[in-house]
DNA sequence: ATCCGTCTATTGAATGTTCATTCGGTTTTG
DNA sequence: CAAAACCGAATGAACATTCAATAGACGGAT
C-alpha cells in the first residue's frame, strides 16, 4: 500500500475541506467551529492542524481549491473549434450551471468574496485566475465581435448574471431550464455583443 | 428639550447600527464582538441590549435599515413625468451609485444574504421590497418596453449588474465616471429591452 | 522474514482566551 | 417619584489552538 499513501493523505485533506464548505454553506464563517469540522470529516480536532496551519489558512485553500473545481468544470465543455460566440454561451452556462450544481461553493466564495479574508488573499493569485477570461474578452473586443468596453468590466458583469440565475435558482422554486439558461446567455450576448 | 427625546433615541440606536454596519465592513460578522460595537457607537455594552433583543436581532435589524436607505436614495432622483427607459436608467445608476456612496452597506448587505441569517428573516419584508421593482418590470413587458421574461429573473439581472460595477469601482482602481454609468446602464438596457 | 529506529499521521483532553449576555445599580427624563 | 435609559463589571459558555501520547508506515540491518 505504498502508492496510496499520497492518495490517503489527499483524501483526509479533502474531506475536511468538503466538511469545511458544507458546514459553511450552512452556519456561516462563524457558527461553524473547527471541532465540528473535524466531526463531519471523520478526522480528530488536532489533525486538521496537521494539514493547515489555523482556521484562516483552511479557509484561504478552500477558496483556492473551489476556485479550480470552478475552471476544470468550464474548461472542459470549451473546445477550441467553436466560433466565438458558441464559447461565449458554453463559458456562460458551463459557470452558471457549476453554481446550479454545486450550491456550497457558491455560497462559501459569495461570502468569502465579500468578507475581509479576500484582502488578505495574495493578489497574484486572484490576477492567475482572472488572467485567461480577460484575454478571452480583449481577443473578442479586437475581433469586432464585443462593444469596446473595459474587459474587467465587462467580465464582471459576464460573471455576476451567471452568479445570479443561479442563485436566483436555488433559492426560490424558479426552476431554470437548459433553455431558461440559453435564453439568458443570449440577454447578456445581447448586452455585450458589437452592434 | 421635551421633543428631541425620540430624536436623541434614535440618535443612539442610529450610532449603533452604524457602527455596527462599519464594523462588520472592516472585520465581518465574526470579529465585531459587541464590546466593539459599543465602543465605537459611545454607549456601555448593556446599552445595545436595551435596543436589541441579541447581536442577530441587531443584525436583521441592520438589514432592514440599510434596505430602507437604499429604496429612499433611488425613490429620490425618479419622477414620475420620465418615460419608461429614463425611469429605468435613473433606477439603475442611482442604485450604482448608492452602492458607491456606501460600500459599507454594500459589503454588509452582500454577506447578509449569503448568509444563514437570511433564511432566519421572514419573506413576506422581502417581498414587500421587492413588490415596487417587479411591478416597475411587468409594466414594462406589458407595454412592449422590455423583453417577455420572468420579472424576478429580470429583476436580479439588473440587481447584479449595479452591484458588479459598484464593486469594481470600489475594489480596483477602475473609477467609473458618469460617463461610464451611463454606458453600462445602456449595456443593461440593450439586454432586456424587446427587440 | 523479523526486528528496530525514525518519521509522519493521528488522537482528544487540556488550556487560555474571547465574547455574548446578564443584572444590580446609577442617572436622566417627564 | 416613577419609569425609562444607561452603565460596566461579572458570568459562563464556546471556541481555536496546543501538546503529550499513540499508532502506523517505511527502510535498512540481521
Amino acid at each position: 500500500m505504498a502508492r496510496n499513501e499520497m492518495a490517503m493523505m489527499a483524501e483526509k485533506k479533502k474531506a475536511i475541506l468538503e466538511s469545511t464548505l458544507k458546514l459553511i454553506k450552512e452556519n456561516g464563517f462563524h457558527g461553524t467551529p473547527m471541532s465540528q469540522v473535524a466531526k463531519k470529516a471523520g478526522v480528530a480536532a488536532g489533525t486538521i492542524y496537521h494539514y493547515f496551519d489555523s482556521k484562516d489558512t483552511l479557509i484561504q485553500e478552500l477558496y483556492t481549491y473551489t476556485q479550480y473545481r470552478l475552471l476544470d468544470a468550464i474548461k472542459e465543455n470549451s473546445r477550441e473549434d467553436m466560433d466565438y460566440k458558441a464559447r461565449f454561451f458554453s463559458h456562460w452556462i458551463s459557470r452558471c450551471m457549476f453554481y446550479i450544481q454545486n450550491p456550497n461553493s457558491l455560497f462559501f466564495m459569495e461570502q468569502f468574496v465579500n468578507s475581509p479574508y479576500v484582502q488578505r488573499c495574495s493578489k497574484e493569485q486572484d490576477e492567475r485566475f482572472q488572467k485567461e477570461v480577460i484575454q478571452f474578452i480583449e481577443s473578442g473586443i479586437e475581433n469586432n465581435y464585443l462593444r469596446p468596453m473595459n474587459p474587467r468590466l465587462m467580465r464582471m458583469m459576464i460573471y455576476s448574471s451567471a452568479l445570479t440565475a443561479a442563485k436566483l435558482h436555488l433559492s426560490e422554486q424558479l426552476t431554470l431550464s437548459q433553455a431558461d439558461l440559453q435564453q439568458l446567455a443570449q440577454m447578456v450576448w445581447d448586452g455585450i455583443k458589437k452592434d
